[in-house]
DNA sequence: TAAAAAAAGGGGGTATTCCCCCCCTTAATT
DNA sequence: AATTAAGGGGGGGAATACCCCCTTTTTTTA
């Protein structure tokens, strides 16, 4: 019953690489690439035009001009029905985040297998986004950097004090919530710093954020 | 060509409803459900006395003896083959993320429709993991609790401040990175504490944090 | 072009944090 | 019986953070 396919525009900076995988992409069954940009400008000025609107949007996210994360959230923004697919060298944390925050509905490296780009571009299609696990975890573990000493074992109470602590509370409050001396709130602190091999109150509240103690 | 079925575990407390997911996934075509446990230490044990192994386990994340996460990672631990799904009401945050470190190979809410369940049963089987988009995002927006003053526009000069900030430095430090005076660099904590309506450097900081200007 | 806002620097005072000592009790170890 | 760990409480002082009020210069903008 070969439904109408689905329409995709390529933008990326390298046209040895956006042509081969126009290619590519145009192998797949059902799949029809419409346009390839070389750079996030050009499908900006394309789409402004009002000329046709694809289905997903390949995009590289580092180009020389307008970059992914700006090109995307700029989809995203005047175009939402369009699921864009991120396709980057690395796994850098930040862009990650940065382009699923601007809306990117599934980011790819680009040492994927054909089969699972052909897959992430029907899924993110049919159900409006592909993760995969790398990307989840590069998620979740954006918190194992620094060096934090990871092994240390806190007790119930010092954790409390720790999620007390990040919160705009001074000490005397934090003794109140806690049921103790300020004094025993300092003993608490001091422990902690030693611990945890802090020297502020905001090496704490990095700590507790970095091992999720708290989730902000 | 009919392969042998996936074998599916079931772990959930509520009887009433893992019996009835055991006939609705029973009813996909190619799942067999071999066995079904009320608690996280009846799978324990049952996989403890080298009884036979799944290839997926539907783990109920609320459980009153063994909870999902202490069960899920023993799962991971013990017997790293096994794809966990992770099966929930709500979509804590904090539960998320607890699931998704011990090694769970997707979160699906319990009031998905049935054809989401067979279609991440089948992608945890064959991709190794399946996440949705409410979990991604779940992950993402983390951060976007609390109030934040977010129709605020920082300057350079304060960002650069705030990133400073954000380590455990001193307001006398952050002056000499930044080649100002120390009351100069006051000044600019005095207006981002009015800008941002925090009342402690650690409102800052986590505002800097929650809002991705720095990333942990 | 005059007014406003931003950028830089500062005085002086209070509150809090940070640091190094100290003490007592209770419960587990030895 | 003595030691050690864990939980709770304290003093005093120096450093830092916090707060309000101020001046000057430059840059925006109305």
């Amino acid at each position: 019953m070969s439904e109408s396919p689905i329409t995709i525009f390529i933008v990326d900076d390298h046209k040895l690489f956006s042509s081969s995988l126009k290619g590519l992409v145009s192998s797949f069954s059902n799949f029809k690439v419409s346009e390839v940009f070389n750079d996030g400008d050009e499908i900006v000025s394309f789409l402004e035009d009002k000329n046709s609107v694809p289905d997903v949007v390949l995009l590289d996210v580092k180009m020389k001009r307008m970059g992914g994360i700006e090109t995307c959230g700029w989809l995203k923004k005047n175009f939402p029905t369009i699921k864009v697919l991120a396709l980057s060298m690395e796994e850098d944390e930040e862009i990650v985040i940065g382009m699923l925050r601007a809306g990117a509905k599934g980011y790819l490296l680009k040492d994927i297998n054909p089969g699972v780009l052909e897959h992430a571009i029907n899924e993110v299609y049919k159900n409006g986004f592909y993760y995969t696990e790398e990307v989840t975890n590069t998620l979740l573990n954006s918190s194992e950097n620094g060096s934090l000493k990871n092994n240390v074992v806190l007790k119930e109470r010092e954790l409390e004090f720790l999620k007390l602590t990040v919160s705009e509370r001074t000490y005397k409050e934090i003794a109140n919530v806690m049921c103790l001396s300020p004094k025993t709130v300092e003993n608490y602190r001091e422990s902690l710093f030693e611990k945890l091999e802090v020297k502020t109150r905001i090496g704490l509240v990095l700590y507790a954020i970095k091992e999720k103690i708290v989730i902000l």
